[in-house]
DNA sequence: TAGATTGTTAATCGATTAACAATC
DNA sequence: TAGATTGTTAATCGATTAACAATC
């Protein structure tokens, strides 16, 4: 149980187990052992069974693992099961297009409030939400308490919003904007979707592959 | 030097080096020591310095790095000064985002195509670019000769398309579909965009963070 | 020169892999 | 029971941190 402190490797792996097992649930799969499910990943057997191992013994010696019960359970770890409510701040091109692209009940969260600071677009509808002033925010939050929000702004307003955020009582954040929200509060938590530092560890890759066919 | 291979871990700090440093020219400021850089970023001194001496000595002894230069060699690194074309197949709300929002030059490529398999959005423009039709890929790639795409398609249609882009000489994926294109072939460079992934993370890290105020 | 800070080697820490006894 | 595969401990590997001589 590693005295109950999951590392970030693991944390980053359970996502994606939780996809592949969702994939092979729907191909008709009902038990798979370590061994293969390493194959499929990419991944060593050894990782999978010590991953699993952290959060306790899902498998049986001698089968291996029921795929059904062990995407639930890991569902389960991942909190996919809760509904924590979730505001979005930015409806520009990108937070509208994760507004409407990201299934986020799936996820353990619910979208409940969008809010942007250009006066044309307060009113809109996304997802079956209106777009609301962002001078509207602090009333919203003490009346709606969320816990976490979705960053989609210019990193020139990230501080200011997360400022404000925090005293709201947010802390959860999903942050879209190139911004280091975690030098700033020490008690919140941040996942990062940096894009320009995924595109440039792209160029760098691709600038330093050997045997890569350009 | 490392025997000139650069681990993963190293690769995934250079592009924020290359922002904060670029933040730091912003204001003005002109020299930094790896103890003061390291305050700014949450890091220790020794782990920036051993970063750095992973391409060579930019520093000098008593002084510390001069910041336009060491932001500028960082960018070298990364590739920023290249222009690889780029196509992005899937113009949904998420594909449009990212052609839009994206400052593809900056990061060392350059977007020249769209491609799209709706009708109804092909002759549109985005970016001063048309969406093309996907039937078109195959003549348009053996004219311009792509080497880079941005998958923003539904891991449905991803095998089939990487598929094809791998026949037609690409071989640089940024991909925002949630599909593992690594695991098909041996020879291309991947960065994915996993929201979901990142998503679920959040939710895991919320659910088992101690001393959170939620 | 004296002080500061790098580049680099050595020590530590953590994550991955290998091995195997337990057990279905 | 015999075969298979887990859970778990031990060994290895790699990344981070500490230390310090080199040097500006």
């Amino acid at each position: 149980m590693n005295n109950g402190v999951i590392s970030n490797s693991v944390i980053r792996r359970l996502p994606r187990y939780y996809r592949f097992l969702g994939e092979l649930k729907l191909s008709g799969v009902s038990r798979i052992s370590s061994r293969e499910l390493s194959e499929k990943m990419g991944l060593t057997a050894s990782q999978i069974r010590q991953d699993l191992n952290c959060f306790g013994g899902f498998g049986q010696q001698g089968y291996g693992y029921n795929v059904e019960m062990l995407q639930s359970e890991i569902g389960h770890i991942l909190g996919l099961d809760k509904s924590q409510s979730m505001i979005l701040i930015g409806v520009g091109n990108l937070g509208r297009a994760v507004a409407q692209h990201i299934n986020f009940e799936s996820k353990g969260f619910q979208l409940i409030g969008l809010f942007d600071c250009k006066e044309s677009l307060v009113g809109q509808m996304v997802r079956n939400l209106p777009i609301r002033n962002i001078n509207t925010l602090d009333e919203f939050c003490r009346e709606n308490m969320p816990k976490t929000a979705v960053l989609c702004i210019p990193k020139e307003s990230a501080k200011q919003i997360s400022e404000q955020l925090y005293k709201l009582g947010v802390r959860g954040f999903w942050n879209f904007s190139h911004y280091d929200l975690s030098l700033d509060f020490k008690d919140i938590i941040v996942e990062n979707m940096h894009f320009g530092d995924s595109l440039m560890a792209l160029s760098f890759k691709l600038n330093n592959a050997k045997n890569l066919e350009l």
